[in-house]
DNA sequence: ATGGTTGGCGTCCAA
């Protein structure tokens, strides 16, 4: 008996009907965590989930951009959201099943230009890194954090860490600020634990390729983190690369793990 | 060195 919990950046809900339902028929997930669902909570089709088992929802939603959305075939046991950095953007929901506080982000992509003094955006994504790592410090419950943390971290991953090095998303200020957020916690990289470097793994890649099979030119933005007292429970992840393959998809792949029932 | 694509109550912005 194990909980599958998925984790995609679904690049607005309302657009990915079809391949949300092709995801739910092959994989079956207990719980999906989405992001950047592109519709403010009022308008969230809940009835689309309700239908498919998925009758507990826990959304935070915004107009036009990022919102994060939680939905369960099995009960909360209480849930939260945080406003960080105090923007009023939807970028995170958390909620409590089976004894775990399961925890969904969207992290600032941070613009183009990755100088916190030029480029505002990319300041506020060191400022977010910074809040998830003192909120680190303090969390004394077991946790699973998932998401589009939009930093890789890794030299492998990315399809070329030399050519990667001044681009948002695997520049050394990012990293230096992912792990000192890992480090609060001790988060365990549960994907890396289990899939090590150097295989090269990602779960983004661009819209703008030619053929982005063929050039793979991807990054692992997507994570799925556990507290180190129960990283032993998390079995399996993966990141479902054929998702990215499905008609009209995002430009992210759904990331999967399976959770041991304590 | 540049451009490429997608979605949103949109005619540009963010990704």
């Amino acid at each position: 008996m194990s909980i599958r919990l998925i984790s995609w950046n679904i690049n607005s809900v309302r657009a990915r009907f079809d391949i949300i339902d092709r995801l739910i028929e092959d994989s079956a997930p207990d719980i999906l965590a989405l992001q950047e669902i592109k519709v403010d909570t009022p308008l969230f089709p809940r009835a689309f989930f309700e239908e498919r088992g998925y009758v507990h929802q826990a959304i935070n939603g915004q107009k036009n951009h990022h919102g994060v959305a939680t939905l369960s075939r099995l009960p909360f046991e209480h849930q939260d959201q945080i406003d960080w950095c105090q923007m009023g953007d939807a970028r995170h929901v958390s909620v409590r099943v089976d004894g775990i506080d399961i925890h969904n982000f969207y992290v600032p992509a941070g613009g183009d230009e990755p100088d916190p003094e030029a480029n505002a955006k990319f300041a506020h994504k060191l400022s977010f890194l910074d809040e998830m790592r003192s909120w680190s410090e303090a969390i004394d419950t077991p946790s699973v954090l998932v998401g589009d943390l939009n930093v890789a971290p890794l030299e492998h991953d990315v399809w070329s860490h030399k050519q990667l090095l001044k681009v948002v998303s695997h520049t050394p200020v990012e990293c230096d600020a992912f792990g000192r957020f890992i480090d609060a916690h001790g988060w365990v990289d549960v994907m890396r634990r289990d899939i090590p470097e150097p295989e090269k793994l990602y779960s983004w890649w661009s819209y703008r390729a030619r053929d982005w099979v063929r050039s793979d030119r991807g990054r692992r933005l997507d994570h799925v983190l556990a507290s180190p007292g129960i990283a032993d429970r998390l079995h399996s992840p993966q990141v479902l690369k054929h998702t990215r393959g499905w008609e009209k998809p995002s430009d992210h792949a759904a990331v999967q793990v399976d959770i041991g029932r304590g």
